[in-house]
DNA sequence: GTCTATACCGCGATAGAC
DNA sequence: GTCTATCGCGGTATAGAC
């Protein structure tokens, strides 16, 4: 609905009118429910972020160590991300604008949780199970790895001259970062 | 100036009192000078291209062999980039729009670029001088490792608590990412 | 040629009928 | 709860002043 038209053209390059036409009703019925067009924006990123925390929540829980670890964190967020295009596009452009809802509210949620794992992978490299880095550097490089072959379909579609949400691209990007990964930071990937 | 406004609040969010204004004449006047709003941005968007086309296309002559050509290549993509603040986040609007410009035009232009880089890849994978990956895949990895610490530099500095523009920040990401892709891709990176 | 006043349209938002 | 009607604002685009 909202989060579909929010995603493909942004916050000022959605009317009112192309939302409330797709549920049936009229502008004005849509600012009954919703007090302004700046609230719906609101609600609609804060609702889609909310399962988004929901998932960094339970990767934290019953952690196991190294490698396995990253991997398993990887795999659930990229299929996260990949099963809501919406999503990571309506997410990818606020952080974009760095308007008030990300600083004020999704960053202050993130920078704890940005800390809690910096500081689990810092242990890890203390024990020798992961390679060493700056640990915040290495979520963003897979942030920005993730993330931007998912947002950026459009020219990806053209660099590779097939679809690159298909199945199988999906999969040959989920292996091929998680690939990168292992061999950056796996002490034994040499081995492999 | 146009540059600015665009990259800051995209096309939707861009009015042309705000351009107008900062150049010191009126609305009106200012589409005396292009045909419409649309053709402003599309000029604005190709101009801002045409330097980084020039970039790659210097990137590949002179080119030499494994890993040290791909940390130079890596290295002016870089410095590029954390020069042009603005092209950054205006390309990156570009690509999640995905717009006509993006499909009809720049994606044209960067196709047989990107083709010409997987084939260098692939041939220097073959001779050993690098590990083996898709040289595609690896691509667009190190675009999006690159890229999205630099557009997101709102989100960002709310995890790291700093400004991660600033010259020592930006050094540290570089060499960040230099690191990571040369430990997953240099043959005698264990060595180090 | 260069700029401006004006027209015209769509937007978000409000008021009031049903 | 949804509608029609309407306002005010800011948008692009055009016609006309200098």
């Amino acid at each position: 609905m909202a989060l579909r038209h929010f995603a493909a053209d942004g916050n000022a390059g959605t009317s009112l009118n192309d939302i409330a036409g797709e549920v049936g009703i009229r502008r004005p019925s849509l600012l009954y429910h919703f007090p302004s067009k700046d609230a719906l924006y609101r609600e609609t990123v804060m609702a889609s972020f909310a399962d988004w925390f929901e998932l960094l929540d339970d990767a934290t829980i019953d952690a196991r160590q190294g490698w396995p670890q990253v991997e398993r964190v990887l795999r659930a967020a990229f299929q996260f991300f990949e099963e809501r295009p919406d999503f990571v596009r309506l997410a990818r452009r606020e952080m974009l604008d760095g308007g008030p809802i990300l600083t004020d509210e999704l960053a202050v949620a993130l920078q704890p949780l940005f800390e809690k794992a910096c500081g689990w992978i810092e242990a890890e490299m203390d024990a020798g199970r992961l390679l060493r880095y700056d640990p915040g550097q290495l979520i963003l490089t897979g942030y920005g790895a993730v993330l931007s072959y998912l947002s950026d379909a459009a020219l990806i579609t053209a660099l590779l001259g097939s679809d690159p949400l298909s199945p199988t691209a999906l999969e040959t990007r989920r292996e091929h970062v998680i690939t990168v990964l292992r061999a950056a930071t796996h002490p034994d990937a040499g081995a492999l």
